[in-house]
DNA sequence: TAAAAATACTCCATAGGTATTTTAT
DNA sequence: ATAAAATACCTATGGAGTATTTTTA
């Protein structure tokens, strides 16, 4: 039994079909079959009534349902709760993507973005600061924006 | 998050221990390690204080460990109550081993388990009865102590 | 210096993808 | 005839293994 076998299982019960479900999670629908066959191989019984139109949850199916979604409520609870001690060892996202997007102003939602969030305090010696680079895959045609400190020139 | 690494936590959580734990899961300890990492990573802090002869657990440890048990013994229930709803499509289990496990009475301790565990019943055509065939590799060899029906002779 | 964890690789099982077929009204 | 699930086949991510190195009381 697996976690992604248990949200592909609620979210086939949200929408009733197993394409919508597909769709929902961003997983093709081949993939979703997959899994809830084996979900029902180990439980032993089918979970899902395939009908041509809907699938609907089968009395095994109902019985499983209130213990997936205990689960997956748990642990969001558990992630909700680790948060608080989430050490933030800020690092580089390097997002790629062809010239258009910087004509089209991606740079500029991406440091609008930026701007709202709080400034990383630049206490430790190891933690690094929140940079914004824009450029090519050339590494020398890139415009650093927002350099990191040792990148900045002395001038 | 996955499952396993909930496991391996709340092992080596009972064991002080990543190596004694792995002993405890049949996996290495190097697969412990790399879960474990795994995980902390995600959660974006350390789980466990390493110390040279044992680990304990860290404050977001301690706290993890709420959630973590919460959720195996959901799992477990869950399973529990599943179990209900298995429809024993019976199939064949194929044990290999070498000539010598027959002689050391491999053989007999299966017969023995088989006729302890209740007769499965022989209603729908797709059902199979429990069978049991001691041979070699080589089919042409193979003893069926216990033949399924169509393999049996008329005489 | 000796234990235990971390790391560097290698392998392979399997989740997931695309394309196609089956199924049931 | 059609919409949806199942299946066949392929790819590639990552879990697990062995061997080795690092760590620290």
């Amino acid at each position: 039994m697996e976690i992604h076998q248990l949200e592909y299982f609620l979210a086939i019960d949200k929408y009733g079909s197993f394409s919508k479900a597909a769709l929902e999670l961003c997983v093709s629908q081949s993939s979703i079959s997959q899994q809830i066959q084996k979900l029902e191989a180990e439980i032993g019984t089918r979970l899902f009534i395939r009908e041509p139109r809907k699938v609907r949850l089968s009395p095994a199916g109902e019985e499983f349902r209130h213990y997936a979604q205990k689960i997956i409520l748990d642990l969001e609870h558990c992630a909700d709760a680790m948060q608080q001690f989430k050490q933030c060892t800020a690092d580089r996202i390097r997002i790629g993507a062809i010239a258009t997007m910087a004509y089209l102003g991606f740079d500029r939602i991406i440091k609008d973005f930026l701007d709202d969030i709080p400034p990383s305090p630049p206490k430790s010696k190891k933690g690094r600061r929140t940079t914004l680079s824009i450029g090519s895959a050339n590494p020398e045609s890139t415009q650093h924006l927002f350099p990191h400190p040792q990148q900045m020139s002395r001038a």
